[in-house]
DNA sequence: TTTCTTTCTTAACCTAGTTCAAGGATTCGG
DNA sequence: CCGAATCCTTGAACTAGGTTAAGAAAGAAA
């Protein structure tokens, strides 16, 4: 086996929005610096401005931000498969606004912001595959914000867990109640009344 | 005067972001359909797929979804020199979730999503622009989500009339109030808080 | 002008969701 | 295996914001 077995999963991960040659892939895969983080480790702190960005070849991470009051605001989870980065800070390169931190001991491979744009020279096709990516974040976070804006704490609930139940297994409830703009008290007692326990 | 003045608008807009020769201006104005809207009028329905992006010369839209219980909820505002689309339609193809409305009497010049196909082909540095336009969104987006969670309805309303002073001027309070995610009667109760009158 | 519609405000009452405080259950590090 | 976090739940008291209903002000239409 010529590759390590963690870049399989980022290829077929590019793999879906463009085709590479083994020439092309050699190069993407050069640019790419695994890391290993331990549970409760922080990948990017609130204040620093975010140079990488990171796709999850196992584990879970989320990122938040803590507001002047001190409380913790989960903004998005990643998980294997997925990518994750404070986008204002990556694009603006200005102090960002989220903390990244493992869920989990996790594993993950960094895209230095700098070697993004070398890649862009040296594949163009790559433009075209992060510019997918943002239409994608795009798309999710406009359709997160109309659900914020016209369901119910319940609704949002029951929607999160039939569209994200890998992160029902890997994150704590309090975690998904700050996601989905609750308290967990509030969480606990929704889940009760759908258990059908009253009141 | 060579180009009508309409056209001074976008190209300045665009040349923010890329720097087009004589050649490449005359190539994207020649893809661009010029059209009036009157108040009121609805230039994208929600259900239907989005076809095009709309630039606005002058104006003002707003685009909105409709809830099952008939309630309107205001998911952006456009006014001149900005773009408005449905995001998640115009990438997907297929039938949106917003309608797309103008508050004023309005002028727009749209880009058929084809026609942005072929002007990527003529001219691949649009598809540097466009990401970059879909990177700012996404930013705007990500940080409405992080205010609506984060601040009370009080401090969002501040906070908007300092970012869009000039959304104020043009849309009305009740709009306002559904993009903040309130409703217009406890908008109201605010802006009597705020203006020192009692209780 | 007059009428009709849209916009904004008020006030009384209501409720979804928060806060606070506490206790029990897991999980984790050592 | 033990002690200490962390996590989840409960319940009672509270509040930010919603609902309903009504009227005043200001445009737009005619």
């Amino acid at each position: 086996m010529r590759q390590p077995k963690n870049t399989d999963l980022i290829l077929s991960n590019v793999a879906r929005h463009i085709r590479l040659d083994d020439e092309e892939e050699r190069i993407f895969i050069s640019f790419l610096h695994p890391k290993t983080l331990k549970r409760k480790e922080v990948q990017l702190k609130q204040g620093d401005v975010c140079t990488h960005s990171a796709f999850i070849i196992d584990g879970a991470l989320k990122g938040y931000t803590v507001d002047k009051e001190g409380g913790e605001h989960v903004i998005n989870f990643a998980v294997s498969d997925w990518w994750i980065a404070d986008m204002y800070s990556l694009i603006s390169q200005k102090p960002g606004i989220l903390t990244i931190e493992a869920l989990a001991d996790s594993e993950v491979l960094l895209l230095a912001k700098d070697d993004q744009q070398l890649l862009f020279e040296k594949v163009p096709k790559f433009e075209r595959f992060f510019r997918i990516l943002i239409e994608n974040s795009l798309v999710a976070n406009q359709q997160r914000l109309i659900n914020n804006l016209t369901l119910s704490a319940e609704e949002r609930y029951q929607h999160f867990m039939t569209k994200y139940p890998f992160i029902m297994e890997c994150a704590p409830l309090h975690s998904i109640a700050s996601y989905l703009g609750m308290t967990p008290e509030f969480l606990s007692k929704i889940r009760r009344r759908m258990a059908g326990r009253l009141p």
